[in-house]
DNA sequence: CGGCTAAGGCTATTAGCCTTAGCTTTATGG
DNA sequence: CCATAAAGCTAAGGCTAATAGCCTTAGCCG
């Protein structure tokens, strides 16, 4: 029994390549447990709270990895440019990762670490709609709009809801003009 | 061992019970069971493919029951008033049965019977697209674009990603806003 | 250098679940 | 009235998570 060497990152580094593979059905303890070259019980020493605490991890992480995708499409860019930017980034995100992206709803209620990494996330948008004059209040709520756009069409591209011939980046084309065509118009702000 | 005279569709509405009452997460072969007064081995003479299967037919029901209060709110209304409509009772549907709602992407690969039900709500916002003059590829990618705005606000709302004092309600008045917006000036159509 | 402590492994066990197999009873149609 | 199919049952096998308790290693401190 020679030690692995755990930490609770390499456990969630093992989750997610197993997520990556085989779906997020797949994430069970024992199947950690065999990738990482230990028994199962082990894993307690390092994830305390078992499968619920390791979902929230990944959850956490990929947030994070999300939220990194987006802070750096956005560098650099402003208005329209940087709002195109961030969508094509989070759905470029979605489709390179679909079962990590799955995964994410996965996670129990939301906890601090979560609520910190999505925060950041947030940020990102709210910081990219400053362009459009949009802050206080209509800002959240612009933000959250972008993000319902942008998780609803990754969800149901990955869940395979959309089943028809038409092209998937022709409509991921057309809802990003729809955005960012309201944003200019958004209610409550002064229009030039 | 009195026979209870189960049916599928009456094991398909307990499981809905059951996940109305504690959530998608609890849907268990054997807690159905229970419900039914049947043992779980009994299940599988009307469910045959398990939980697998039921898990497909409960998705099926929901996406069946969406649609139709989806139908419901678009008759005898059509432009800005029919978006406005169908996007209240989508919301309103998923907010009356969040975790019905949250069941919907536990099924497995789709089915025959699941694209149906599908294809029938996706019917629904189709025909109401054609108050803006679109048809054909072009409305469907504004199809799909309201999809995944109605279908994100509803994915994250119920999964409390939404945590700032914003008013929800505001948040869906300024997305069906821009929604209709996009729709009106919706790129590929002769505008008058 | 010796010993202590804490961390990181292990095996064994319990409890709950899905699923299959095979038996028994009920209901129904000829 | 009986044969048969449908609908129930028990039993058993094989997963899983999780807890309890033990053993060994690593590292530190006197």
């Amino acid at each position: 029994m020679p030690r692995v060497g755990l930490t609770p990152d390499q456990v969630v580094d093992h989750a997610l390549a197993l997520i990556d593979d085989q779906g997020s059905e797949a994430l069970t303890l024992a199947a950690v447990a065999t990738r990482a070259g230990v028994a199962t019980p082990s894993l307690y020493k390092h994830v305390s709270g078992g499968l619920g605490e390791l979902r929230r991890l990944v959850a956490v992480r990929v947030t994070e990895e999300l939220a990194d995708r987006l802070a750096e499409a956005a560098v650099g860019r402003s208005g329209d440019d940087a709002v195109s930017a961030v969508l094509r980034a989070y759905q470029a995100y979605a489709a390179e990762h679909p079962h990590r992206y799955a995964a994410l709803p996965q996670a129990p209620q939301p906890d601090d670490d979560l609520t910190r990494a999505a925060t950041r996330l947030v940020g990102v948008i709210v910081a990219v709609l400053r362009g459009y004059g949009l802050d206080g209040s209509e800002a959240i709520h612009a933000a959250r709009t972008v993000r319902s756009l942008a998780h609803g069409f990754a969800s149901l591209t990955i869940g395979g809801a959309f089943q028809l011939a038409e092209d998937l980046t022709t409509t991921h084309d057309r809802l990003i003009t729809t955005l960012t065509t309201g944003l200019h118009t958004w209610p409550g702000t002064a229009e030039a």
